[in-house]
DNA sequence: ACAATAGCTGTCCGATCGGTCAGCTCTGAC
DNA sequence: GTCAGAGCTGACCGATCGGACAGCTATTGT
């Protein structure tokens, strides 16, 4: 039969990020994985290094989206830095709403990694612009609340169509940092 | 020297939830624990049965906090309701924040747990209580809302004062349920 | 003085973890 | 036809996991 360059390297990332999403890092094995992906355990191996660069690569997309969001907030300013940080991050978090889920399960896991090294600080400037103009500094709390609120519903299964969910958390978030929403 | 019931225990789970809160369960060994504690890999299975049983007795708490909630929102309605709702879950949450955040590391491992199976549950009524009164079915998104933006809040280290991080809390919940704070 | 017992531990165990390696199979180039 | 190499695998490895168990120590009741 024809050979493709590897269907099966493809498989293979889906079935992490699945078992990922549901099990965590530390509790999805690279012998679940493969059991997952039809192929043996020695066969991840052979189409990634390791385990940790199975979560690295399945992780960039989602490190360079929020990268990519950031540089598109440094030249914006007040209101119209909090709306574009507001529905940037909700847009963001609704495309990898599986990626989060990872995230939220093994913290600890994913700090040191190199892809997603400067997340933390990506996300200060962006609850920063969330609060652009309020001066209080309690106002770093609804930034907080608005990161989770997005990051958990997001990863949850909402039983709310993909459209409706963009719009509502957009509008609940504006309304959290106690701004209305156009 | 004297022999108090068991000073070794208290330190084991305190040992334990902090080691659960920053590495996960899974990422978390018997033998780390034992470290933290000071004690030998032994003299947790002398105290605890198994290393579920530690996981299960850390979470009762939190979770007799939130049935306790479940019972005195049951004989209230409406807009009352809905306030009970938010402040409750918000003081739980501050009240149980390392809690907070080891159910954030391993859900899976909880959802068997006889000491919080009936989380779920509970929670999805704490939403119905929330959204009271509002009958679009997407209020359901900002009940979601609510509960990701306190509990990822509380399990966070935001630089605030208790006080002042609970009533921004409440503050910001009412805000995002579209309901004004009294 | 002497059992009895609670508290605690060193040591061992089978299972499972992530990872290595020699080697198999099949394809495409020549 | 044959050779090179990509794709893939079974078998194996050391480390570590959660847990079992016999036994040590020190207090306590009598």
């Amino acid at each position: 039969m024809a050979r493709p360059p590897s269907a099966l390297r493809g498989h293979i990332l889906d079935s992490a990020l699945q078992l990922f999403a549901t099990q965590g890092y530390k509790g999805a094995s690279l012998h679940d994985i493969a059991q997952v992906a039809g192929c043996s355990k020695a066969s991840l191996l052979y189409h990634f290094v390791s385990k940790e660069a199975i979560l690295a690569e399945l992780l960039t997309p989602a490190g360079e989206g929020l990268a990519a969001l950031d540089a598109r907030l440094s030249g914006l300013e007040g209101e119209e830095a909090a709306e574009a940080a507001v529905t940037g991050f909700v847009d963001l978090a609704m495309r990898f709403r599986r990626e989060v889920k990872v995230l939220f399960q093994d913290i600890p896991v994913l700090a040191g990694h190199p892809a997603l090294g400067a997340v933390p600080a990506v996300v200060d400037r962006l609850m920063a612009a969330m609060v652009e103009g309020s001066t209080e500094p309690k106002a770093l709390v609804t930034a907080y609340m608005v990161v989770g609120a997005v990051a958990v519903t997001c990863a949850a299964d909402v039983p709310v169509e993909d459209d409706d969910l963009r719009a509502e958390l957009i509008k609940g978030a504006l309304r959290t940092l106690g701004r209305q929403s156009r």
